[in-house]
DNA sequence: GTCTATAAGCAGATAGAC
DNA sequence: GTCTATCTGCTTATAGAC
């Protein structure tokens, strides 16, 4: 049996990016096919439930790069507050490619995906947004001001990206990464 | 011949439903026809040049609907800063159905749809944050953050709604939209 | 593990009757 | 202005050779 033309790691990196580009409906077989060089049948190979078993996988993927990348610098216990957000928005920066490259929390609730990957995509959401407002808490903030403010942050990194999507720039999530660490720590007492 | 069976009014608000639940490319013409009850011979009557034409006629509709809800609201000369943007909220309230309604123009930004309409879209969100951005000047703040204000304000909204869809639940677009006035005035000189 | 070949159905779009 | 009927190409998916 041949060998693998490249790894599953590569093909998952592939799907990714069709998928960030297009949502959910947009990615056809056709486009998956071509990112990764793979005709459909060996797709199925992979990933014998078909595209949607495919954005599963994606899904999955792009968890962990998540937390790798932003969330374990929200669980570094000994590091300040401070610190954690400052590692945490370098993360961010790298995730999304400085704003080049949507969130596909964001894409797959369009249309169809909404429900297919609903409990994935709330689930995501709640373990950043509590990782965050736990760091906020321990910066000093109320519990229900931290919670909160940690949920607007999450909201305005998905803003910041839709804007630099529809306007074709990076500029806006730049911007917002930027500020967000002084946003979120304004009024803290152990800031 | 026979009399139309609705308004393209009427034909405009339903096309309008399907892009925003779906996106440009999860919305068929199988789905078109269905939320208009016309066959697809008879949408290609009133949209010759078919998908890309109706939903260039749809960006438009909405386009006049942002104008007259929450644009207007902006150029009331003589109405005082905080009233302005107080009848904004109610306008953006209307025109997103309170969070449950997403953005055409972070939708139409999307995979293929995105050079179709970037121009359309880029223009709205510019006169958009252009209106706002002199409305937190007249109130005292300084061009620029105005205008950066303004910016995010935007972004906010769109992030709001990505959160609202992810979540099914217009929460976090109500509190936005509660919050605003009072975030985009803050330590402004005339508020 | 990768491929060619193929199938059934849906995509967007058009012709022409009434 | 609305319809039925039709077309071509693309969609997801499968069978089976190497």
């Amino acid at each position: 049996m041949p060998a693998a033309l490249i790894s599953k790691h590569e093909v998952l990196d592939r799907l990714t990016a069709a998928f960030r580009a297009h949502g959910y409906e947009g990615t056809t077989l056709a486009r998956l096919s071509k990112a990764t060089g793979l005709v459909r049948a060996s797709l199925y190979h992979y990933f014998p439930g078909g595209k949607e078993e495919m954005a599963r996988a994606v899904l999955a993927h792009a968890g962990e790069r998540l937390e790798a990348l932003v969330l374990a610098p929200l669980e570094a216990e000994d590091a300040p507050p401070a610190e954690c957000l400052a590692r945490m928005v370098e993360g961010l920066d790298a995730f999304y490619s400085g704003g080049a490259q949507a969130c596909l929390l964001g894409l797959l609730s369009v249309g169809d995906a909404g429900p297919l990957f609903a409990q994935e995509v709330r689930t995501a959401l709640d373990r950043w947004i509590g990782l965050l407002a736990r760091v906020l808490a321990e910066a000093g903030l109320e519990r229900r001001v931290a919670h909160r403010r940690a949920e607007d942050a999450v909201g305005a990194v998905q803003g910041a990206l839709v804007m630099a999507r529809a306007y074709g720039v990076k500029t806006p999530f730049a911007r917002l990464i930027k500020d967000l660490p002084d946003r979120l720590l304004a009024g803290a007492s152990l800031s």
